[in-house]
RNA sequence: GGGCCUCUAGCUCAAUUGGCAGAGCAGUUGACUCUUAAUCAAUCGGUUGUGGGUUCGAGUCCCACGGGGCCCA
């Protein structure tokens, strides 16, 4: 890789401190306190004149005059202001400070804290030392890194400048904790299936595949743990957990992010009655574990995550936004006569399935902006899913909507093996039909519905989806660390 | 996959009708013992995403390709 001049001329200030004697890339540092402990003892650490050893990485501009000088560094734990003289630390270190330290360049200093005469607090440096000598310059020092492809290719240097960018990461951690205790204390066990899958299934997507050298064959990513964790209930635990990267072989916009994480749960002797007062009561804790309330802004609206949320019917909410009852339009051409009679646009290649499910992405998911449960799902639409007592047509199946995005997804899980295979087979029509993202038959997965699985609730939460909700960010990208991007090719 | 927008110095951005590629920040040199967008003076820095084309002349117009963004499917 070449050097560009400003990175030239920090190699050479590199060199200048080797040659001085200096490593540029010492083993450790010998640090007392962090930046933040040090701030939070101030007065005391101040009063009695304590020496203190603080190391952080030189942000913004250094100010350096003819006898003293200012800098600010920066540790992950706080910030604290520098304040260095040629009368305390000596000509040479004064010297190296203004000549052959720059911006970016990660350091020790040892001294007192005291204010300044503007009453900042500072540490008042008696002796430096070099921690890790930078080569790449700083971007603007007020506009900062502001493009996007740039801030998500170089995350790095985007945490560094926009430091306000770990807090997102920050609260997705206290999201999925938050999420992971909650799971626990209800006696969820955590666990982990595999991501290569020899049969990909759990999901309506198409998945990446791969090849095992050793056993000769193609494996798919997993695009959902949904048929291995039942597998574990049919195994006897009363209710499993795992979260987890999945992977779909689809496009990227504001939502969609080729690998995400999802978080599944399955509570065996539970319904989706169940299911839907644990994602209650589950993101009301996580809501105030990140935020200290149930009531939030996204993207300039209040949202409230207070139970309970609005319960849905599918059917009654595209009547409701159409004025077309699918109940009334069980079949395609009668649904298709119903569409073209509202003036709506008709899908020809549409299945019944997927027509209904474009009527209501289209007219109903938009408007969803407060937490809401839309339920009882056509089963056309829900293969995994048991059919409502008495309505063989519609299944116990609900998604949560939260700003007009699906978050969970959950079913009371069907557990009838001949029904089941009967749901596969039907998706296999509709795979040889040109339904590319139609499940796959799972016999193995029949076998262990034979063995008999309790009446059952299961549970999706795409994590990505919730932490931008909950940190009020406009796109997936901005909540996952390194997303996707295309290779550079130039 | 389609439409629109975008790519200029390390970064943030200008450049009128097609007419000398510019500024700020950062950097470099000098002055300066309480600055914090430090100040003052001087100064370095460009294959305008890539490749073609039109033209006396292209950052600007045309074509292709690449990256990114927004919207749609």
């Amino acid at each position: 890789m070449e050097l560009n001049d400003l990175q030239a001329q920090r190699a050479a200030k590199l060199e200048q401190l080797r040659a001085a004697g200096i490593d540029p890339f010492p083993p450790r540092c010998y640090r007392s306190h962090t930046i933040g402990a040090a701030l939070a003892a101030f007065d005391e650490l101040a009063a009695a004149e304590t020496v203190i050893t603080l190391a952080g990485r030189i942000i913004g501009a250094r100010r350096v005059m003819g006898k003293i000088a200012f800098a600010h560094i920066e540790d992950g734990s706080g910030e604290i202001q520098l304040w260095l003289s040629r009368a305390d630390i000596g000509d040479e270190w004064f010297e190296r400070f203004r000549d052959q330290l720059d911006t970016f360049d990660i350091i020790q200093a040892t001294g007192t804290l005291r204010r300044t005469k503007t009453g900042e607090r500072s540490l008042f440096v008696r002796e430096l030392a070099v921690l890790a000598k930078t080569i790449n310059p700083p971007p603007e020092k007020w506009a900062g890194l502001q493009d996007v492809e740039e801030r998500h290719r170089q995350r790095y240097l985007d945490l560094i400048v926009n430091r306000e960018r770990r807090d997102i990461f920050r609260a997705r951690a206290c999201i999925i904790s938050t999420m992971r205790r909650v799971l626990d204390e209800r006696g969820f066990l955590e666990v982990e299936t595999p991501v290569l899958q020899p049969l990909y299934g759990g999901a309506a997507a198409r998945p990446f595949v791969t090849y095992h050298n050793a056993l000769g064959q193609n494996l798919y990513l997993r695009i959902a743990t949904e048929l291995y964790l039942k597998r574990l209930i049919v195994g006897g635990f009363p209710g499993v957990y795992e979260i987890g990267k999945n992977f779909r072989n689809e496009g990227v916009d504001r939502s969609h992010n080729p690998e995400f994480t999802m978080m599944e749960c399955y509570q065996a002797y539970a319904d989706y009655h169940a299911m839907m007062a644990l994602v209650e009561e589950m993101l009301d804790e996580i809501c105030y574990a990140v935020h200290g309330t149930t009531t939030i802004t996204y993207q300039g609206r209040e949202l409230e995550f207070r139970p309970p949320w609005p319960r849905l019917a599918m059917a009654d909410a595209i009547a409701e936004r159409t004025g077309i009852d699918i109940t009334q339009h069980p079949d395609l051409a009668s649904l298709h006569a119903a569409i073209a009679d509202r003036g709506l646009r008709v899908d020809r290649k549409a299945s019944w399935a997927k027509q209904v499910d474009e009527l209501f992405s289209e007219f109903v998911q938009p408007h969803l902006f407060q937490p809401t449960f839309i339920i009882d799902y056509p089963v056309a639409m829900s293969p995994l899913a048991k059919r409502i007592p008495g309505r063989p047509d519609f299944t116990e199946r609900f998604e949560a909507f939260i700003a007009g995005m699906e978050i969970g997804n959950a079913f009371t899980e069907l557990n009838d093996p001949f029904d089941q295979e009967e749901r596969f087979r039907e998706q296999l029509r509709a795979f040889a039909a040109g339904d590319e993202e139609a499940h796959q038959m799972d016999e193995d997965f029949i076998n262990a519905l034979r063995y008999g699985m309790p009446p059952t609730g299961g549970l999706g939460i795409g994590i990505d989806r919730l932490v931008m909700v909950l940190t009020d960010q406009p796109t997936i990208r901005e909540v996952i660390l390194f997303p996707h991007l295309r290779e550079r090719s130039d």
